[in-house]
DNA sequence: ATTGACCTTATAGTGAGGATGAAGGTTTGT
DNA sequence: ACAAACCTTCATCCTCACTATAAGGTCAAT
């Protein structure tokens, strides 16, 4: 009981089926428990770890990347304290990168409708690009650690 | 004089001759005036719209998104400013939910480098997935205007 | 005048999927 | 018992956003 079966959690994660197939062969997601008859068996774990995926995919993480974010785990062991976070720092910052982007984005938008049918400053000529005047050009990558 | 050779707009953005041939050929930059020899010759007015199409991917946005948000302008005739502000509105929602979405990520790392080697806390098993613990799916896609 | 760094077009390949189909097995409902 | 809706693998081709290669032209310096 409470297992999902593959198009199940296609449509609880907005995915399809063989996005989901697609993802376990790039190890992605793991492979999961399968029935008697072969049906892949999911969790509600796996629900979470999609979601995870569908989510970081839009904010402009690449395949490569979500995988170094879902490797991120503090295990005895197999990884040290120090090289996790060590990653997660870069990945922060990264992060933080994205988040000041998005926000001059966003105050540069809010100009052009400001601008815009607001009221006698017919703002002729108004771009987005004209808005985001004087925010310099943040070339900022991911370290590569 | 003062005009960049296709190279130079390339060192110059972080992309590669190649990437501004190829949105050149999308439309995304007008094409350039040519030297004698045919050589594309660039404008600091180029420099910029390629920074702008290299934020927008890195938070995300397809080429079709920049090329829409590269065309919100507001001009006599050809768009009404009911138009413009109508899509400039749409691009707004689409970028707060980034921005939550980006917020959220922040913090489940950041609970990650804290538990982490922060003291005597050794969470084991500390994922990015429990970090985000109770935190909803969203399921939020860009409503296509 | 030739080397090397730059430029040109054109074509092909890659990564991350998405769409479709074949050929079959399974589960649910009637 | 049988159909409809689901699942399985495998195969093929399509799209997007590049990336690499080939074959050649240009330009500045030695």
């Amino acid at each position: 009981m409470g297992y999902l079966r593959i198009g199940e959690l296609a449509h609880r994660t907005g995915t399809s089926t063989e996005t989901l197939r697609f993802y376990e062969s790039k190890d992605l997601i793991v492979a999961p428990r399968r029935s008697d008859a072969g049906y892949r068996l999911y969790t509600q774990a796996d629900v979470a770890r999609v979601d995870f995926i569908v989510k970081s995919k839009r904010l402009g993480f690449s395949l490569k990347e979500i995988e170094e974010l879902l490797s991120l785990r503090i295990e005895r062991e197999s990884k040290t304290c120090g090289e996790v976070k060590k990653l997660a720092q870069a990945k922060l910052m990264t992060i933080e990168n994205k988040l000041v982007e998005l926000t001059q984005m966003k105050s540069a938008l809010q100009k052009i409708t400001d601008a815009c049918c607001g009221g006698e400053t017919s703002a002729l000529e108004c771009t987005i690009l004209n808005s985001l005047d004087g925010v310099s050009g943040s070339e900022s990558y991911d370290s590569k650690l």
